[in-house]
Parts: structure tokens; C-alpha cells; sequence
DNA sequence: GCGGTACCGTTATTATCATAACGATCGCGC
DNA sequence: GCGCGATCGTTATGATAATAACGGTACCGC
């Protein structure tokens, strides 16, 4: 039968496809996520923030109050990684908790004044650090890449 | 005087660049890299590989016995790290270390038999992963991709 | 009502990852 | 030769991640 994917061929007449580990996506973008969030934390991190935290407190700051779970998979965290995460900022006084009256099961997290406060300062910090691991593509690129990694990420 | 960047302008006539997370780099590197490192784990966690454990047999594959600290560099991890990493593959047997005769600083790890099988035995296998993971893409969106993702890495 | 299923949060375990501090060795310059 | 900066490996600490297992709660069908 004839290949049915993009599988070599074997001993078929096709030509080997050579492995190579830097032709590996997974490779690619895990240093490409290396360098943006190196990037990140050297602008952000005398707040002692990192990536995720941030990302945390970007979605309290653009959705307002929602439970743990849901911000869970707003920044993609398994439930367990997003509860050390709120623990943190909960214990910075950054972001606050409170049960949900009407399903006991939900904690509602929400950011305090000063959390509120600190993330607005950041927004344009981020974006400039954005702006800074973009700076080798033009802006046609960059809109290219969004919408690549948008469809990688989707599936 | 005119906007120099892509900053947002201030008070300035210039339309503000609104915040959003879903449109920074870091945020949607990081969620393209989940997907990628989903992918290969299900596909070879079966034999209780991470994606960092691959990536560096591969690199031993690809190059032969180097130091500890090159290796780590052709897998951008810090020394700390592929420490840990080349300290649990070599309990299983997968590779090996000697100490350097003319440098004795230095670790000198390669593949055993049994590593240098399971690899090439895997190879075909994480290929399979990244067509997997690329599947969204054609053929020419893969390319443009690359040469971006190299772009950003590189800085 | 009631029972089962689905969902939420927690705990535990394991592996990444970055950083800082430290001892040991190498090699270059003088 | 000899010292001193640079490099290599290690240790420690703290944060991110995925997974599995568990108890508690909600909701739906009957």
C-alpha cells in the first residue's frame, strides 16, 4: 500500500527525511519561550514576577473576579499550578480570596487595590518587552507569527 | 514630535495600543510550547521521557560524547540543570560519564548501547510528534515558522 | 427526593528551569 | 614558575509544570 502520511518510507524509494534535533518544533519553542521570558523577567522581575504570575494578574486585571479553576485554564495551569500561583500573590497581597455563596466548591479570586494598581503600572512594561523580543521581525512577520502560533496553539 | 515606537502615545492624538495577553509573545510561546511538549509526551512518555531527556540523547546522538557544559549549551540548559537531567539518564542506563584526562574539570558524557538504541529507535517517533504538532500548517507556513522561531531565539 | 456523574480544590510526587554562591581546576600573562 | 581570572561542576533555593489520587460539592435524570 502506498504511504498514508508524512511517515518516511522505509525501504521505499522515497528519500529519508534526516533527523535533526533543531528541526524539532518543540525544540524551536521551547528556546523562543526561553527568550521572551528571559526578556520578561529582566524588565519585570525587580517586582519579583514572574511569567506566569503576571500572566495571572493580566487576566484578573482584564476579566475581573473569576474563579480559581477558570483562571486556571485563562492562562492554561493545570489546577493544581494555578493554586500555588494564587497562594503566592494572595500572600503579597496582590490578589484576594473568597468562597462562592452559591456553588461552596469555587474560590473567587479577584486582585486587591494594590494588585490592581502594580498591574496597570505593567501593562506598558510588558508590551515594551513584547515590542523587545519582537524587535527581529518586521510587523508584517509579527502578524504572521501571531496567527501561526495562534493555530499551533489552538491544535 | 511623532510616535518613535510602537508605544502607545500617551495623551498624545496617537490611538492608544490596547493591553491584551492573548497578544503578547511570551504568553502565546508558552502556550504553543504546552502543546508541542503534550504531544511528544504522549507519544514517548511511554518510555518515561521528557522532552528536555529526549532533546539531549538526541544532541548525543547527533554529536558523540561531549562535556557536561556543551552539552548543556547545545540543549540551552544551565549547568544546574543538565546536571540533573544527565545524573537521571544515567541511571538508567542510558548514558555514560567519564572525567576528561587532560582536563579534569571536565565530565564527559556519551550513550551507552542501550541509550544510543532507544534513540535511534525514537527518532522517527519524535518526527512523527512535530508533523503531529505541525499539522495545522502547510508546507510553506512550516518554513516561514522555522525561519521566524530561529529568529526570535537567536534575538 | 436520591443516586450517580461531573466538577472543584487539594495533596503528593517528579521533573524543569533560573539564579546565586561555592570549591576546584585550567590557562594565560607576567 | 606563579598568580589570577575564567571555566566547570555542584549545591541550595524557589518557581513552574504535569500527573494521579482523594474528599467535597453541585447538578441532572429518574
Amino acid at each position: 500500500m502506498p504511504t498514508t502520511s508524512t511517515e518516511n518510507a522505509g525501504t521505499a524509494g522515497g528519500r529519508e527525511q534526516a533527523y535533526r534535533l533543531d528541526d524539532q518544533v518543540g525544540f524551536l519553542l521551547r528556546r523562543a519561550y526561553q527568550r521572551a521570558s528571559a526578556n520578561l523577567v529582566e524588565k519585570i522581575g525587580g517586582h519579583d514576577l514572574t511569567p506566569p504570575q503576571f500572566a495571572t494578574l493580566a487576566r484578573l486585571y482584564e476579566r475581573g473576579k473569576v474563579s480559581q479553576n477558570l483562571l486556571g485554564r485563562l492562562v492554561t495551569m493545570e489546577p493544581a499550578n494555578i493554586r500555588d500561583v494564587v497562594q503566592r500573590l494572595r500572600k503579597r497581597g496582590l490578589v484576594s480570596t473568597t468562597r462562592d455563596p452559591t456553588d461552596t466548591r469555587l474560590i473567587v479570586v479577584s486582585l486587591t487595590a494594590r494588585g490592581r494598581a502594580l498591574t496597570r503600572a505593567l501593562l506598558p512594561v510588558e508590551m515594551a518587552c513584547t515590542s523587545k523580543t519582537l524587535a527581529p521581525l518586521d510587523e508584517n512577520e509579527r502578524k504572521v507569527l501571531y496567527d501561526l502560533l495562534r493555530r499551533l496553539a489552538a491544535g
